[in-house]
RNA sequence: GGGCGGUUAGCUCAGCGGUAGAGCAUCUCGUUUACACCGAGAGGGCCGGCGGUUCGAACCCGUCACCGCCCA
C-alpha cells in the first residue's frame, strides 16, 4: 500500500508506541555484554501533568538515550513519579474541602488511605502522557518514591546519618509556613518584593523620662516579642544609651541596650530592635547577647501572648500599686511606665499577623510612639507552595549536616568526576555548595516518609528502622518496656528524591542493577533544581555509594512563551503540549524542542515554530513519498565503496558529512545542532539536489539518455542514503522515522529503535564528486539568479552558453546537461565560439563566462547595470583583499595558509572583474 | 550589594580571532515526475556604546549602558 500523502501522526504515534512497549525495546539488559548508558528520570511529581518543561527534559533525555541505544550501548532509562509531599497532600485535601472534610477530622490514618487511593486512581497521567511524547523508558522498572523499596532506603539513610551524627534535633528558627503549618527548608523560600512601610518607633529610655531611642522596622507587630535593641558599638550619638535599658512600648518589659556591629549605622536609625523569636538575624543578636526569645506568634501566625504572660502580669502588678499608692498617676501611667498597656496586648490574642500591625501601629500612634512611617519596598520570604509570608519560629526539627556531605560533592566537581554541560553552572554548584546551612529535613506534614524516631515517656529519642528495633534500643536505654511514640513529621521530599539514583536500583540490597547501572552518565534537568536536587543527589550518593551518582550534569534552560514570558497557568501563557501533539504530532514537537535547544538558553516557544518544523516532518514524508514512486528499494548487496556515478558519490559523502556532524553535536550535548544538520542535510542537500538530479535519471527526458545500470546505481544509493537519514533522525523523531523504516522494507515494525547507528563512511573519488556536483549546483544557481533579475518568465527556456569554459568545464556540462536542462530551464547547454549573440545577459562562473541569449527579453541598460554592479563588487573585494595583502605586517606575522587564502582570493576576484568587465565590453 | 547570562537581519537565534550566517517574516516569480506543510530568486546588518590587545576583533581584554535570572 502506497504512502499516504501526509504522515498521520495521530493514528500512527501511538501504534508505534505500543509496538515498542509490547516488543521490550525499551529495556535494558542487565545480562548483556553492552557498556551500560544510564540515565534517571528526574521523577516528576505523581501529581503532575505534562507540561512544557517536561516535554523540554524528556524530550532531550529520549534523544540522548535512542542515540546511545544505537550506538549500541545497554540503555538504562529508569521511569518512576515523585510523592511530592506537600503538593499531593494539598491536591488531596482540596477534594476532601470539596466533600466539606477537614483532613484533621479524618485522621491521619484514613487521610493517608484517601492518599493512596487517589494515587492509584489519578497517579499515572505523567506516565500516559509521557508515552505519547514518545519516551522510551523502561516502564516495568518504574517506582515510586514512596514504594517499599525506596522507602527502606530512606529509613537506611537516615538511620544511618543519625548514628553518624549527621543528622540531629535542634531548635532553632526555622522558615515557617503559616498557611501549610509546616517547616520548609530554606530552598522552599521565594523572595518576593512588597511595597510596605518602615516605620520608626520611639522607646522610652528607662528611668530617664521623655528620652527615646528611635528604631526602625518593617515588621511592628513583632514588637511584643522584643528582648533588646541593638546599637552599633560606636555609634556617634547613640553609643552612650549601650548598657541603658528602655522600656518596650505597650509590653513593658525592660529590654537592655546592648551593642552590636549587626545595627549597621549606614541603614535605618542606626539603632534596631531585636526580636529573636521572630528574625533570622535578631536570633543571632539574641544568641550572642543571651536574650530571652518568646514567641509573640503562633503556628498560624496569630499573635499568642503566652510567653509574655509572665511580663504583661508584671506591668499590670506594678501599675496597679502605683495607681493605688498614687492615684493621681493613673492619666499620667504612660510617662511613667514606658507606656505599657498590658490590657491592650491581651486583647490582641488570637489577631492575625496583618490584623495585629495596624492595631499596634494605631495604638503605636495614639501614643505619640511612632517618629515616622516611610514607604519602603522590601524582600519578603514567602513559602514557594503557600504563597503566604513565612514567619521564621522557634521550633525543633530535623536536620542534616549538609556541610559535611557537600565537601566531597565540591570535590567531586572540582576534580572533574562530575562535569557540568555547560560549565559556568558549576560555579553555581560551588557557591551554594560551599555556603551550605544545615538543611531542615522534618515536615509537618502527613502524606511523606514517617521519620523513624521513637520517644520514650522522658522524651528519649529512639532512631531505628522500625517499632521493634526503637523498642529494642528503648529496653537498652531505660532497663524495662516503656510505650514509644513515633514522631510525628514526615521527610522532606527532596530527602527520598536524593537517593533515587541509587534507590530505584535496589539499594541497599546489594542488586545486579545497582552493581551495573550506578554511577548513572547524565543527569539531565533544569538549572531551578541543581540546589533541590542535584546537590543533593551528589551528597548522598558519594556518602553511601562512594561514588557520584552520575558523569554529567546536562543543564538546559526554561521554556518560555514566544516573548520570553515564563510560562504559567495563571498568566495564561502556558502551551499544553499534548495539543501540540495532537495537532501537529509528537516528531514535530519533538524536533522544535530540540532544534531550539541551545546550551544554556531557554528555550522560546509558540505554536508557530512547532508548524515551521512539522513542515520538516512533512518533507521528510514526501521525499520518501517520491522513492516510493520511483521505486527506490534497498538493494542488500549495495557496498556504498563500488558506486561510479559521481552524483552517488557526492550524496554519499555528503551523508558522511552529516553523520559525522549529527554524532558529535549528540556526544556534545549539541541537540540544536544535531537538529539542523540533520534539518539541512535532508532538506537542502537531499531533497533540493540529490532528488532533483535524479529525477531525469528515473525517468529520463529522451529515450537516448536511458541508462538502466546507471539509474539501478542511483536507486540503490538513494535506498542507502534515506536508510542513513531514517536512522540518524530517530533520536529526533522517533514515529516517521520507525514508520518509513518499516514501509520502505529496511526492517520489521518496531525495529529501528534498536538499529545500529549510521556510521561516517568514506567512497572514493568523493572529492573529484564534490568539485564537479559544487560546480554545477553554482551553474544553476547563477543561471536562476541571472533570469530571475532580468525578469525571464520560467515558463519560456533559454539556451546556456559557455564562453571560454575548459574542456573539463564542457565534460562537466555535458554529463549533466539533463540536470541543467531541467533546473535552469535550459533550452540547450554548449560552448560559445564565436559571437556573442546579441541581447545576451552575463555572468561569470570561475573561469568561463555563462552567457544566456534572451533576445528580446533582455533590457540592454538593465544587464549593463546588473553588470557593473557585479563588477564593482568584484573589484571592492580585490581592493579589500589587496590592501591586507600590502600590509608587511600582515604579510609578515599571519599564519602562512591564511596569507595563500588571500593572494588566491585576490587573484580570483581580480580575474572575475576582469572577465565582467569583458562581458560589460561585448554588450556596447 | 554580589554573581551569572544576554545585547548579531523585522522576529527567533547560530557563529566566538582570518570572506557576517540560518529559520521564520517580507517582496517578486512559479503548479516542472514527491511535497503550496512546495519550488526559484531577491532585498535586509557601522554584530549595544566607548577604549584596548592584535598584522587582523562580532569573536579576546577593560569599561559603560540596557535586559533577564540567581543569591543576599
Amino acid at each position: 500500500m502506497p504512502l499516504d500523502k501526509t504522515f498521520a501522526s495521530t493514528e500512527i504515534e501511538p501504534r508505534l508506541y505500543e509496538g515498542w512497549e509490547r516488543e521490550g525495546a525499551f529495556a535494558c539488559d542487565p545480562e548483556s555484554n553492552a557498556v551500560p548508558f544510564t540515565i534517571m528520570i528526574p521523577p516528576p511529581n505523581v501529581t503532575g501533568s505534562l507540561h512544557m518543561g517536561h516535554a523540554l527534559t524528556f524530550t532531550v533525555q529520549d534523544a540522548l538515550i535512542r542515540y546511545r541505544r544505537m550506538t549500541g550501548r545497554d540503555t538504562l532509562w529508569q521511569p518512576g513519579t515523585d510523592h511530592a509531599g506537600i503538593a499531593t497532600q494539598m491536591v488531596v485535601e482540596r477534594l476532601l474541602e470539596a466533600e466539606g472534610i477537614d483532613r484533621r477530622t479524618l485522621g491521619r490514618e484514613k487521610f493517608l488511605e484517601r492518599v493512596w487511593q487517589w494515587k492509584a486512581e489519578s497517579g499515572g497521567t505523567i506516565t500516559t502522557q509521557l508515552r505519547r511524547l514518545g519516551a522510551s523508558l523502561d516502564w516495568p522498572r518504574e517506582r515510586f518514591t514512596m514504594d517499599d523499596g525506596l522507602s527502606a532506603a530512606v529509613k537506611q539513610v537516615f538511620v544511618t546519618l543519625y548514628r553518624e551524627g549527621l543528622i540531629y534535633r535542634d531548635r532553632r528558627l526555622v522558615n515557617w509556613d503559616p498557611k501549610l503549618q509546616t517547616a520548609i527548608s530554606d530552598l522552599e523560600v521565594e523572595n518576593q518584593e512588597v511595597r510596605s512601610s518602615l516605620w520608626y518607633l520611639r522607646y522610652p529610655i528607662a528611668g530617664e523620662s521623655g528620652r527615646f531611642i528611635v528604631v526602625a522596622t518593617t515588621r511592628p507587630e513583632t514588637m511584643l516579642g522584643d528582648t533588646a535593641v541593638a546599637v552599633y558599638p560606636n555609634h556617634p550619638t547613640m553609643a552612650g544609651l549601650i548598657g541603658k535599658f528602655a522600656v518596650l512600648p505597650l509590653v513593658g518589659r525592660a529590654i537592655p541596650i546592648v551593642a552590636d556591629d549587626y545595627a549597621d549605622p549606614e541603614k535605618g536609625t542606626g539603632a534596631v530592635k531585636i526580636t529573636p523569636a521572630h528574625d533570622f538575624n535578631d536570633f543571632e543578636v539574641g544568641k550572642r547577647h543571651d536574650l530571652p526569645m518568646p514567641s509573640v506568634l503562633d503556628k498560624t501566625a496569630h499573635i499568642t501572648v503566652t510567653e509574655i504572660e509572665d511580663v504583661l502580669a508584671a506591668s499590670e502588678r506594678q501599675i496597679n500599686e502605683a495607681i493605688v499608692s498614687d492615684p493621681g498617676l493613673a492619666h499620667d501611667i504612660n510617662k511613667e511606665f514606658g507606656a505599657a498597656q498590658p490590657a491592650f496586648v491581651r486583647s490582641l490574642e488570637g489577631l492575625d499577623r496583618f490584623a495585629a500591625r495596624r492595631a499596634i501601629v494605631a495604638e503605636l500612634e495614639r501614643l505619640g510612639l511612632i517618629e515616622k512611617i516611610e514607604p519602603h519596598t522590601h524582600q519578603v520570604p514567602h513559602g514557594d507552595r503557600g504563597g503566604v509570608p513565612i514567619e521564621p519560629l522557634l521550633t525543633t526539627q530535623w536536620y542534616c549536616n549538609a556541610a559535611v556531605l557537600a565537601k566531597p560533592a565540591i570535590e567531586a566537581v572540582e576534580s572533574g568526576r562530575t562535569v557540568f554541560v555547560p560549565k559556568q553552572w558549576e560555579n553555581t554548584f560551588f557557591a551554594w555548595m560551599r555556603d551550605i546551612q544545615p538543611w531542615c529535613i522534618s515536615r509537618q506534614l502527613w502524606w511523606g516518609h514517617r521519620i523513624p524516631a521513637w520517644y520514650g515517656p522522658d522524651g528519649s529519642v529512639f532512631v531505628a528502622k522500625d517499632g521493634d528495633e526503637a523498642a529494642a534500643l528503648a529496653l537498652a536505654h531505660y532497663g524495662r518496656a516503656e510505650p514509644l511514640a513515633q514522631d510525628e513529621d514526615v521527610l522532606d521530599t527532596w530527602f527520598s528524591s536524593g537517593l533515587w539514583p541509587f534507590s530505584t536500583l535496589g539499594w541497599p540490597e546489594k542488586t545486579p542493577e545497582l552493581a551495573r547501572y550506578y554511577p548513572g552518565d547524565v543527569l539531565v534537568t533544569g538549572f531551578d533544581i541543581i540546589f533541590f536536587w542535584v546537590a543533593r543527589m551528589m551528597m548522598m550518593g558519594l556518602h553511601f555509594m562512594g561514588d557520584v551518582p552520575f558523569r554529567t550534569v546536562y543543564i538546559h534552560g526554561l521554556v518560555r512563551d514566544e516573548r520570553g514570558q515564563k510560562m504559567s497557568k495563571s498568566k495564561g501563557n502556558a502551551i499544553d503540549p499534548l495539543q501540540l501533539i495532537d495537532r501537529y504530532g509528537a516528531d514535530a514537537l519533538r524536533f522544535t524542542i530540540c532544534a531550539l535547544t541551545g546550551p544554556g538558553r531557554d528555550v522560546k516557544l509558540g505554536e508557530a515554530r512547532v508548524k515551521d518544523y512539522r513542515a520538516f516532518v512533512t518533507k521528510l514524508w514526501n521525499a520518501a513519498r517520491f522513492c516510493e514512486m520511483n521505486d527506490v528499494r534497498i538493494d542488500p548487496a549495495f557496498d556504498p565503496a563500488s558506486v561510479s556515478q559521481p552524483l552517488c558519490r557526492w550524496i554519499l559523502d555528503a551523508a558522511r558529512h552529516a553523520v559525522s556532524e549529527g554524532t558529535d553535536a549528540l556526544e556534545d550535548y549539541r541537540l540544536d545542532e544535531y537538529a539542523l544538520s540533520g534539518y539541512r542535510f535532508v532538506w537542502n542537500t537531499f531533497c533540493d539536489w540529490f532528488l532533483e538530479f535524479a529525477k531525469p535519471v528515473f525517468a529520463p527526458g529522451d529515450e537516448s539518455s536511458a541508462d538502466p545500470a546507471a539509474a539501478a546505481e542511483v536507486r540503490a544509493t538513494a535506498a542507502h542514503v534515506f536508510g542513513i537519514i531514517l536512522r540518524l533522525l530517530h533520536p529526533a523523531m522517533p514515529f516517521v522515522t520507525e514508520e518509513l523504516w518499516h514501509r520502505f522494507g529496511y526492517g520489521d515494525e518496531w525495529t529501528l529503535i534498536r538499529e545500529p547507528w549510521p556510521e561516517a563512511v568514506t567512497v572514493p573519488g568523493a572529492e573529484a564528486a564534490r568539485a564537479e556536483l559544487d560546480w554545477v549546483v553554482r551553474l544553476i544557481g547563477l543561471v536562476r539568479s541571472v533570469r530571475t533579475e532580468m525578469n525571464v518568465p520560467p515558463s519560456s527556456l533559454a539556451p546556456v552558453l559557455l564562453r571560454d569554459a575548459s574542456p573539463e568545464t564542457m565534460a562537466r556540462a555535458e554529463r549533466w546537461i539533463e540536470a541543467i536542462r531541467r533546473l535552469a530551464r535550459a533550452s540547450e547547454v554548449r560552448a560559445l565560439t564565436g559571437e556573442m549573440p546579441a541581447g545576451s545577459a552575463q555572468a561569470v562562473l570561475d573561469e568561463a563566462t555563462v552567457v544566456l541569449p534572451l533576445s528580446g527579453l533582455i533590457d540592454v541598460v538593465a544587464e549593463r547595470k546588473r553588470l557593473a554592479g557585479a563588477r564593482d563588487k568584484a573589484l571592492a573585494e580585490a581592493t579589500k583583499v589587496s590592501q591586507k595583502l600590502a600590509n608587511p605586517d600582515f604579510v609578515a606575522r599571519a599564519k602562512p595558509e591564511v596569507v595563500e587564502e588571500n593572494r588566491e582570493r585576490l587573484a580570483a576576484f581580480q580575474a572575475e572583474a576582469a572577465r565582467l568587465e569583458a562581458a560589460l565590453a561585448r554588450i556596447e
